[in-house]
DNA sequence: GTATTATTGCAATAAAATCGCAATAAACAT
DNA sequence: ATGTTTATTGCGATTTTATTGCAATAATAC
């Protein structure tokens, strides 16, 4: 499956590249300046996710929220595991810089991990 | 708000405590040999939640699962900050007795976390 | 320019969870 | 026991999030 460049794939990943947050559906849509139907937009960041461009957080209120897989020092690892952290006053969540460090019981294989940290953030506190 | 004793509350508490495993609604209402509505379901599981009987959590599939809240040596801390596991091939959720152990930048203050780690359980490998 | 097919928009649908309201039934007092 | 209070329940409707089928559109390669 060859991907194509369209007008909303630019603009999704625009928004997700100069965003320090990790967004949601509802949030990308309404910044989005140029008027995009939802399915397709949840299409697009699908897409994202499956090919590695953007990771799918789901955080405690059951919502799905997006943030580009910032390349770290150390790519494959860190950028899937780290904490993120959402905040209760500014409803946003934000990837940490903090790995996820666990072990597990034997005969447990991790394949992914989805871990938030809910609170107050510098900005609100 | 004085709580009172009912049928739905004892039945759906003795599935949980009887469970090695977070439960859905969903799969507490199978499993429950009495018929209880929908919604009261949802209510008594959030009220054992507000009670801290129970606590929840969201998995990846942005359902709600419930867990009796076990007494460890550590009562407060240890309750709340410990993985789960997810098992994408029994479709379960368990608690680990895997401590949360993280650190978050200055000025963020976390007031509760919800991590689930993904893949595939002892049973299941 | 034309053909191929990835992508989009629209409407419908699925699934999870909550809410309002009237009816029911625990808990307590008499 | 009986009656009163109000927490709890059932029902139906609703909200919210996310996905899907299908025909129309448009990006890419020739």
């Amino acid at each position: 499956m060859i991907r194509r460049n369209t007008p909303t794939k630019e603009a999704v990943l625009n928004l997700l590249l100069n965003s320090r947050k990790a967004l949601s559906h509802d949030a990308i849509e309404k910044q989005l300046n140029i008027e995009i139907n939802r399915a397709t937009i949840y299409r697009v960041l699908n897409r994202f996710c499956e090919d590695g461009i953007v990771h799918k957080i789901v955080a405690e209120d059951g919502k799905q929220y997006f943030a580009i897989c910032k390349k770290c020092e150390n790519p494959q690892e860190v950028i899937q595991h780290h904490f993120h952290f959402r905040c209760l006053s500014c409803d946003t969540i934000e990837c940490l810089q903090v790995p996820v460090e666990y072990s597990v019981p034997n005969g447990y294989e991790v394949q992914n991990t989805n871990c938030v940290l809910t609170g107050v953030c510098n900005d609100c506190s």
